[in-house]
Formats: C-alpha cells, structure tokens, sequence
DNA sequence: CCCTTGACTATCT
DNA sequence: GAGATAGCCAAGG
C-alpha cells in the first residue's frame, strides 16, 4: 500500500462498475463498498482518475438527485443515458426501475416488465 | 502549514 | 419539501 488507496483504489471503480442497469447507487453507498465509509467526496475523484470508461452515470446523490446543476452539460448528458438505461428522472430526481435487492440481474437483461 | 474546494451526507428549521 | 448548518476528508494553491 504505497501512495495507491483513495482515489487510485481499484475497489472504486468496481464498485460502480457493479452497479446493475437500470438501478443507481449513491456516493456514499460506493465509498462505503470500496471500505471507505466516509470518503463520499473521493468517489468523485476516484472516477475521474480511472483509467477506464465507467458507467458514472449510475453514481447520484444519497437524495437521488444528480450530483450537477440542473442545465449544465453534464446533467443533461447523465439525465440521457440513464434514461436510455430505463431511469425515469422526475423533479430532478431520478427513479430507479426496481431496488436491485428484489430484482435480478436476469430481469433487467430480459426486460421484465415492472408491476 | 493554513486555507479553500468539492460529482457528499445527515440533521435541523 | 426546500434551505441552512455542521461534519466529513483528500487535494491543491
């Protein structure tokens, strides 16, 4: 464990890596999986310094609003390809189609419809 | 070394 | 439910 950890940690990035279609996790929830509970704030960094595409989009505030201002390019940008993964986003909070704790992996890839 | 920033969160008003 | 407050912690100036 040299100058790696935090924002270089690996466990970051597949955490949010992990994050199934169609559901979304918050800051804190990542930090907390990657074994640093209080680090909400790096996950962002963490992200930003990985050296693959990760689906960011997927990472929102714990009050399931976006982590930009309403308007700006990145909100936009996060705004659609949830949408396009299923999320519905309504008064700026997004909807997730289904907790990933009652809905499988093999329901989202099928396209289970909800109800 | 001190101060500011930030893709955060929980709590109180 | 929205705004204000306090706690949090690493990175950069």
């Amino acid at each position: 464990m040299s100058d790696f950890q935090r924002t270089f940690d690996p466990a970051i990035w597949e955490a949010v890596r992990n994050i199934p279609a169609g559901n979304v996790k918050s800051y804190g929830n990542i930090a907390r999986i990657a074994g640093y509970p209080k680090h909400s704030r790096m996950v962002s960094k963490a992200m930003c310094r990985s050296p693959k595409p990760l689906p960011w989009h997927r990472v929102v505030r714990s009050d399931l609003t976006l982590a930009f201002p309403e308007g700006s390019d990145a909100y936009e940008k996060q705004a659609q390809l949830l949408e396009m993964e299923g999320v519905e986003i309504i008064h700026g909070k997004v909807k997730p189609l289904r907790s990933d704790n009652d809905m499988s992996l093999d329901e989202l890839l099928w396209g289970t419809p909800p109800e």
